[in-house]
DNA sequence: ATTGACCTTCAAGTATACTTTATAGTTTAT
DNA sequence: ATAAACTATAAAGTATACTTGAAGGTCAAT
């Protein structure tokens, strides 16, 4: 498949395939060169750029997810070092989740503050009709 | 307090806070000014600027926060706008955990897939030696 | 065979979030 | 009272993650 159908697929445009490529995101098994030169990838790169996009939206550098990407890469010799990382990884991504929730309870306790005013403002509008003749 | 004491409780910089104040993060019930035109912070500009740190590490923008500290100053006319916007960030941050989990279980089953093959590598070193004069 | 829609690379430009530097005034300790 | 350690502002510099622009080659349809 070429760039702007991937680009479509993901929801990321061209230059950004090519610039997360520059940038070491993406390999030999993604992307291929056609005689033309038109770069050809495989339908695992759909996933794999979506997979990227999701962890960029968490917080993740585009550094942290070359470094994730190539130990995945790796070869045996440094199998206890990937399994490491991975491990430290997901470490982050609970610290994450962790501070997804309190920043959500956060929230939804001002949300509650919010409507719990706007509760007694409605109150206040349905009453004073009452008190207009008094 | 003054700044250092705020940096250090906060594990922020001095010259990112004033940053984030220049950005509109900060509002008078958390700075004053003495005398000395120095800045004086009260006790709850560390839990601010701890949320702040939080909502940052999982994704929202200066931009996105500032949006929400103001509507959260704002007075009771825009109180269902208010509303509005808090319930649309909490769908963000449903969505981040989503997310999160989607790339935790990914990591988690590349974590269970290295570890196999290590468990591979272990049985292979120690059944080698009994090859050696086979 | 020419037009338009693709593709290529490389370089420069932009937005965000700081950090650093320069310059100067204030407070604290000896 | 003087040095060290703080405070202030303003402006410039940096890193990250793209985006945009220029200049050119390729492909598909008329």
């Amino acid at each position: 498949m070429k760039i702007q159908t991937l680009a479509q697929r993901t929801g990321l445009t061209a230059p950004t395939i090519r610039y997360y490529e520059k940038e070491g995101l993406l390999n030999k098994r993604h992307v291929r060169r056609g005689e033309n030169n038109y770069r050809d990838y495989c339908e695992e790169a759909a996933d794999h750029l979506r997979m990227i996009k999701k962890m960029q939206n968490v917080g993740f550098t585009i550094a942290e997810l070359k470094e994730v990407i190539k130990a995945d890469e790796a070869n045996e010799l440094s199998l206890s070092r990937v399994v490491e990382l991975l491990r430290q990884k997901m470490q982050v991504i609970k610290r994450k989740k962790d501070e997804l929730e309190q920043v959500e309870t956060h929230l939804a306790q001002k949300l509650a503050n919010k409507m719990a005013l706007m509760d007694a403002n409605e109150k206040e509008k349905s009453t004073s009709p009452h008190r207009i003749f008094t």
